[in-house]
DNA sequence: CACGATTTGTACCTCCAGTTACATCCTTGC
DNA sequence: GCAAGGATGTAACTGGAGGTACAAATCGTG
């Protein structure tokens, strides 16, 4: 395996996608060889030629997601600067939980629960994952908070916690019952929770 | 199977309490009915002479979580009477997860994360469960409406599942973080979130 | 105690997840 | 255009998950 080439790669990208969007759908244990074999348009020995073993496969499935968001070319889009981007960052999970009809969670959060005692390489990319999706959201909340626009009483980094722990809660539970209104609910609430530490920017005049 | 026997029941008990450990420790898919026969000290033929299937088994254990809740002798206490019962009911979470070294998540969610399109039986059950739960929840949420505690622009269901999606969010990141930090200053947000709908009762003088 | 029903033990079976081995076909850099 | 090694096809293997069959034991009730 020294140069990889454009038809590996090609293969390598179809299997990955191919699992993400098994892993989302079914998680990580309910997906076999087999069917992300059929569903890449790939044979056994494609799969564990680029990947050690299905662990293997899970690790690297994490790592794409990670660079998905940390370049932005996610399913939902991280790059906060604005509280109706915030909004939106929101509503936008709702909206991929619908496009499934309301029968699949989090692609992130499905796989984390999935996660046991003994999977501590899995536990670790997932935690960088939701690192980097807290480090975004901080992101903002801390440009926010440097123009004044952020009241005091919490940190970025909670903030950012809550709402990372909102939305895993509201698809969870958004899928178990099959129901958008419990997820927009849930939303409302978390949005109305953090609407109550915006501030108006203060009319240009006293500086402090 | 037309008297159910002392001995009987006893067995269908062990097995029970065994899945359920199991299925909160690692999830229904990675337990193998032989991981149950061992845990619950039985053989095969009582597996299978007390329960249909594996997929009935999910399902006693799930009827046998909703009976806990509602008799409560779960474990965890959902008789709300007060908000500092409220906020009991929040921390006992954390402190179950902290008594398995975060390495667990809800017993519930866990469970319902691994719910797919094809698990219906399985979903209604975990539909039921939460609906018990949210009741209990609503249920304080309308006794303190009545009494005059609690403030205006929010329904109870909805304060209810804001419990429950913002426990279970927590929960969950905090078993991929390993950390109870993480669940602590989630259930420090919610709380946050729920005083702010808190009325101090008005000294008892002009009624209305 | 006898009898039928309930409970348990033992053995077996099928299927497929997950993986390896090896041969063969392609790519591509020189 | 030809080796070197990367990419793919085919076959096979092991182990265990999930479940069945049936006989033996045990219970509990008249």
């Amino acid at each position: 395996m020294r140069t990889p080439s454009m038809k590996g790669k090609a293969t390598r990208r179809r299997i990955i996608d191919a699992a993400a969007d098994l892993f989302h759908k079914q998680g990580v244990q309910a997906t076999s060889p087999q069917q992300i074999m059929e569903t890449s348009q790939t044979g056994k020995s494609q799969l564990y030629h680029h990947f050690r073993s299905k662990g293997g496969l899970v690790h690297e499935v994490l790592q794409h997601h990670i660079q998905s968001i940390r370049e932005g070319s996610a399913a939902i889009d991280y790059e906060i600067t604005s509280w109706s981007d915030l909004q939106r960052w929101f509503r936008a999970h709702a909206g991929l939980q619908e496009k499934y009809r309301m029968t699949r969670g989090c692609p992130f959060g499905t796989i984390g629960n999935e996660v046991t005692e003994n999977d501590e390489l899995i536990r670790r990319d997932l935690e960088l994952l939701f690192e980097v999706v807290r480090n975004k959201l901080a992101g903002f909340f801390l440009r926010e908070r440097t123009r004044g626009r952020l009241g005091p009483g919490a940190n970025e980094a909670a903030l950012a916690d809550f709402c990372i722990s909102s939305i895993q809660g509201a698809m969870l539970l958004g899928k178990i019952r099959r129901d958008r209104g419990t997820v927009d609910l849930a939303i409302d609430q978390a949005l109305n929770y953090l609407a109550g530490f915006r501030r108006s920017v203060p009319r240009r005049r006293g500086s402090a």
